[in-house]
DNA sequence: CGGGCGGCCTGGAGGC
DNA sequence: TGCCTCCAGGCCGCCC
């Protein structure tokens, strides 16, 4: 489901509900997702402890409190959603923080997720190892994204999308938005990585950072299942040239947009105007 | 090592 | 109304 843009619009709605609270009750409702829960780090971690702050690595969140870190990733279909209850409102629902600031009534934040690759740990407990080895957040420093990626991709044959969705290399660009950003680099996202110029890094790293931006600004894409944790879906796809436009003509040129596989995934481009 | 593929899961859409 | 196949914003382990 999400990719950088949903994780920052999550990551966002989270603080904002979060930070400053303290977490009162954990419910378990099953014992794991993609992984065992850490039950008690958790716990040790996230109960009656103010939280401090609410961070994004890479498609990961992070909850803070001085006792450590809790680390939540949504896999393909996890939502949170907000409510005045503990109870699950609908299936698939796995564990649920009850969030209360002094004075106020306590609310409840459901984590549903129908597929279960989402994930729910605590550093030190395994989740430090998700982090590691993760290449360059985009919106962060330009200059070390462009040297890091043409840098990385020297002598390598693989597809240029390919190259830019394994989080080794930039993180938080999915299978959306590495397609978005090829289509505005006029790059055929086919094309090997390491044939492509300096120059082209550069400017395809100014369309990854300037895509991911504007989605940011629109609360993210909803293809299907992302929503915020209030239920509003995101408004970015209104805004897509390629990703989910199959048959339908290029915004560029008079060509249509195709769809191939590529490692298994699904790749939307122009073969018109993408060389 | 680099890179593709299948598997992990469930559910929705579309064909018959 | 089925029942079947394909597909889905991610990631990991396996295999060549």
């Amino acid at each position: 489901m999400p990719e950088l843009p949903e994780v920052e619009t999550i990551r966002t709605a989270l603080s904002d509900v979060l930070v400053g609270q303290s977490i009162e009750k954990l419910i378990f409702h099953r014992k794991d997702l993609r992984d065992p829960f850490p039950k008690s780090a958790l716990r040790k971690i996230l109960l009656h402890q103010e939280i401090l702050s609410v961070e994004r690595r890479s498609k990961y969140i992070l909850i803070n409190t001085k006792k450590g870190q809790a680390v939540v990733h949504l896999g393909m279909t996890g939502v949170f959603h907000y409510h005045d209850t503990e109870k699950p409102q609908v299936d698939h629902t796995h564990f649920v923080l009850a969030a209360k600031k002094q004075g106020q009534a306590t609310k409840y934040l459901h984590y549903i997720d129908p597929r279960r690759f989402g994930r729910f740990g605590a550093i030190g407990q395994g989740a430090e190892k998700w982090l590691a080895n993760l290449g360059p957040e985009p919106l962060n420093s330009f200059e070390e994204l462009v040297e890091s990626l043409f840098e990385k991709s020297r002598r390598r044959k693989q597809p240029i999308k390919s190259f830019i969705m394994d989080p080794k290399n930039v993180v938080g660009v999915g299978n959306i938005y590495a397609a978005e950003a090829l289509f505005r680099t006029k790059l055929n996202p086919f094309k090997a990585a390491g044939l492509i110029s300096k120059k082209s890094y550069e400017e395809m790293s100014r369309h990854i950072v300037d895509v991911l931006k504007e989605a940011i600004k629109q609360g993210g894409t909803t293809f299907r299942d992302f929503r915020d944790i209030n239920g509003q879906s995101g408004y970015f796809r209104i805004h897509l040239d390629v990703y989910g436009r199959e048959g339908e003509p290029c915004r560029r040129c008079k060509g249509r947009i195709s769809r191939e596989m590529m490692a298994g995934r699904s790749t939307f481009y122009c073969a018109g105007c993408q060389k």
